[in-house]
DNA sequence: TATCCACAGGAAATCAGGGTGT
DNA sequence: ACACCCTGATTTCCTGTGGATA
């Protein structure tokens, strides 16, 4: 490994950029391993194409199409189908040219933006500030510009991820005036197209959302071995050169994605991974133990975005979690402890606000849903019911990501004060019995 | 078998920080 | 300057609960 301030050696870059040049090639084309990239061929959703075309194609002689809903898990192509016909729409030979409007729910998260985002999609000139306004008001000004900018024309909502949206307050009012958009509009017609990944959310939408959007819906059903393997092929050809993959590489990672309840996203940036890894290590082909290492990678790049995507507090909660199992191994962790360590360690760190137990029992669960923790609720009879919680990934993961964050490395080596007293380590004696 | 612990977790309220038009 | 808007993070208030213990 390199060191800073080890100046005996220092890499050579040019030699590093002409030996890369020279080196092995194997991508001829990388994007079509993208999760955005569209392909010309889509295979084994031809049901949902012809399906959707045949929702979708009134919009040609300007007609209001219906809306309707597309479900499917992550990765089933829900969202690249989607793409794909609204492109091939935009390709035919008609006066009329529909607007599409993508909106990512996750990434677009409230009401007031939602809106905004559909006028400044719109609107080339005139913004809506990114705050301040009353949502109504916005309302009325997104109707004008419907109908005089996309006069006689057709415009497509496609709300992805839209089951955030529904959990969110105020999201089934912003649905509901979406889907009622055409009672309003004179000159021009809409149209809504939810994406969701949770069958279930249904049942939390407004009845009235869902007379006029849920009738109609498409289902994606996840990829089969088989059929991953046929989309691999598929990009494969095109992302890289001729004879570097090994031949049983595809069937492999088609293999570790059907797994992962055939997520087409995952195969592919697995074969992407894979061949990067290759490449980095200057080989000449992409053999199987790329791809494991291309999974290892993966998982660990995830984790570790994560972590260091997270609130601060929410750090903290996780740096309470490994001081604990770093300096009492065999100590039951639980959420009172929590809550005890991250009182006593943010202290050391100015501005940082004592949290209530109620709000670290969210992160908690936060942390739990990410898969980095396992929190399990149990009763512990006389002694209350609280949670259990355990590291689900490697300590020494853990470890290298809080060290990187600033204000965090400088307690790590922390010894938690409250776990010493005898009464603690009495009542946690208790419940190692109870497990 | 009633009790009671130590929380779980839902709903609503509050606060601070970004903004608006008048 | 002022009244008001939207949002995200957090607090406040609350009701619910599994099962060891008395």
């Amino acid at each position: 490994m390199l060191k800073n301030h080890d100046y005996n050696y220092q890499f050579n870059i040019d030699k590093f950029y002409k030996n890369y040049l020279k080196g092995p090639k194997i991508f001829n084309n990388r994007n079509a391993l993208d999760p955005s990239y569209i392909p010309e061929i889509l295979p084994h959703r031809d049901v949902q194409i012809k399906d959707i075309a045949e929702k979708t194609a009134c919009a040609l002689l300007g007609d209001a199409p219906p809306s309707f809903l597309c479900y499917g898990q992550t990765g089933t192509g829900k969202t690249a189908t989607i793409r794909y016909v609204s492109q091939k729409l935009a390709q035919q030979n008609s006066e009329i040219k529909p607007w599409w409007i993508y909106i990512n729910c996750n990434v677009v998260s409230t009401p007031y933006r939602i809106l905004a985002h559909i006028y400044n999609t719109i609107s080339r000139e005139e913004k809506i500030p990114p705050t301040g306004l009353p949502k109504d008001i916005i309302f009325k000004k997104l109707l004008g510009l419907l109908d005089s900018k996309v006069k006689d024309s057709i415009c497509f909502l496609v709300l992805d991820e839209i089951d955030i949206l529904v959990d969110k307050k105020g999201g089934n009012e912003i649905l509901y005036d979406l889907t009622r958009l055409n009672e309003n509009l004179d000159n021009c017609k809409s149209s809504l197209i939810g994406i969701s990944n949770k069958l279930k959310f249904r049942n939390s939408l407004d009845p009235r959302i869902l007379s006029s959007l849920g009738e109609e819906h498409i289902v994606f059903h996840s990829y089969d071995a088989s059929e991953l393997r046929d989309i691999l092929n598929e990009r494969a050809r095109i992302a890289f050169h001729e004879h570097v993959l090994k031949e049983d590489l595809i069937p492999l990672c088609a293999a570790v994605a059907a797994k992962e309840h055939g997520d087409a996203r995952k195969a592919l940036q697995l074969l992407r991974k894979a061949g990067e890894l290759a490449e980095r290590a200057q080989s000449k082909i992409v053999t199987s133990e790329y791809v494991e290492k291309a999974q290892e990678e993966i998982e660990r790049d995830y984790i570790m975005e994560f972590i260091k995507g997270l609130p601060l507090q929410a750090q903290l909660i996780l740096t309470s979690i490994y001081l604990i199992s770093k300096f009492n191994p065999d100590h039951i962790i639980i959420s009172g402890d929590i809550y005890d360590v991250h009182s006593e360690i943010r202290g050391l760190i100015p501005g940082i606000r004592q949290l209530t137990k109620r709000r670290i029992s969210d992160y908690i669960n936060e942390l739990a849903l990410a898969g980095i923790i396992t929190a399990d609720v149990k009763s512990m009879g006389h002694y209350g019911r609280t949670k259990i919680i355990k590291f689900d990934i490697g300590i020494d993961i853990i470890e290298k990501v809080l060290c990187e964050i600033d204000k965090i490395q400088g307690i790590l080596n922390h010894k938690p004060i409250l776990l010493q007293t005898d009464k603690v380590k009495l009542k946690n004696n208790i419940f190692k019995k109870l497990i």
